[in-house]
DNA sequence: AGACGATCCTGGTTGC
DNA sequence: TGCAACCAGGATCGTC
């Protein structure tokens, strides 16, 4: 599923392939995944160069040489892919777009999850949909007071994209995972090292992905992600995961090694 | 305001 | 083997 680092890894690829390139023409194959009306998408991005490639947590924008940004969200089956060749044509592309060097850009949804705005600024953005600072750029101090009063079970406030924004479902279990803590805990039973730990783990899971560049294989043998699924195993304690849900969502545990306050 | 459950969507997986 | 039922998940919306 992208989350930060995947979409880390989308920017990356983007930078190195659209950047400064100049959008001919526009394609959109379904409207659904589009939340500005055709000709208002085609107005702000055809003939318009993509001058700057940022990302915010799991959205990317695209600043264009018009008025507006492209904000690209890729949900959980989401990607992009780069191609020349008509028959290259990726299957599931959403939306095309068209460059002057005769290449396209494809925006892939399998699932439908994901979606394509626009946006006058970043910052207008983020306002508007309660879109935190990314978990790369959040200070540990201002991390910890947004967890003042609170007493959500911490996943569910990791999985919140108000505060912090990029965590998603296998990240939050990975980072309480080497946090050792129980993912239920509540947010008002956590220590002051509790909390600086979490701190710590988000930034160490996110560095590292980024690092191995989203692959999974890649990642140390002590991550979780390893035996994230249907029978897995607690690498330190070699018991068997637990599935439960927590916020509504599939989460891992490893009960002996987490502790539940 | 914060918490929480339902909802969207469809390919892949599971179960009979 | 074939088909139906279920599952996955991020963000958003409505409700308490």
């Amino acid at each position: 599923m992208p989350e930060l680092p995947e979409v880390e890894m989308y920017r990356i690829y983007a930078e190195s392939t659209v950047l400064h390139k100049k959008v001919i023409k526009t394609e959109v194959i379904d409207t659904k995944l589009l939340k500005v009306s055709i000709p208002t998408f085609k107005k702000h991005i055809e003939g318009q160069s993509f001058s700057a490639i940022t990302r915010v947590g799991k959205y990317i924008f695209i600043k264009t040489t018009g008025a507006k940004y492209l904000v690209v969200h890729f949900g959980m089956t989401g990607n992009w892919q780069y191609f020349k060749d008509d028959e290259d044509i990726p299957k599931y592309t959403k939306v095309l777009f068209y460059f002057d060097n005769g290449f396209k850009l494809s925006y892939i949804s399998k699932r439908k999850f994901g979606w394509l705005n626009l946006t006058d600024s970043i910052e207008q953005f983020q306002q508007d949909h309660n879109l935190g600072s990314d978990a790369l750029s959040t200070s540990q101090s201002a991390f910890i007071k947004s967890l003042d009063g609170r007493k959500s079970p911490i996943k569910s406030f990791l999985l919140n994209q108000k505060t912090m924004s990029g965590i998603g479902n296998w990240m939050a279990d990975e980072i309480l995972y080497q946090s050792k803590l129980h993912p239920e805990t509540p947010i008002n039973h956590l220590s002051e090292e509790d909390k600086k730990t979490i701190y710590q783990k988000i930034q160490h899971v996110c560095e590292v992905a980024i690092q191995k560049e989203a692959n999974y294989d890649d990642f140390p043998s002590y991550f979780l992600i390893h035996n994230r699924k249907k029978g897995g195993i607690c690498y330190h304690t070699g018991d068997k995961l637990e599935k439960i849900t927590v916020g509504g969502r599939g989460t891992f545990v490893s009960t002996k090694w987490q502790v539940k306050k």
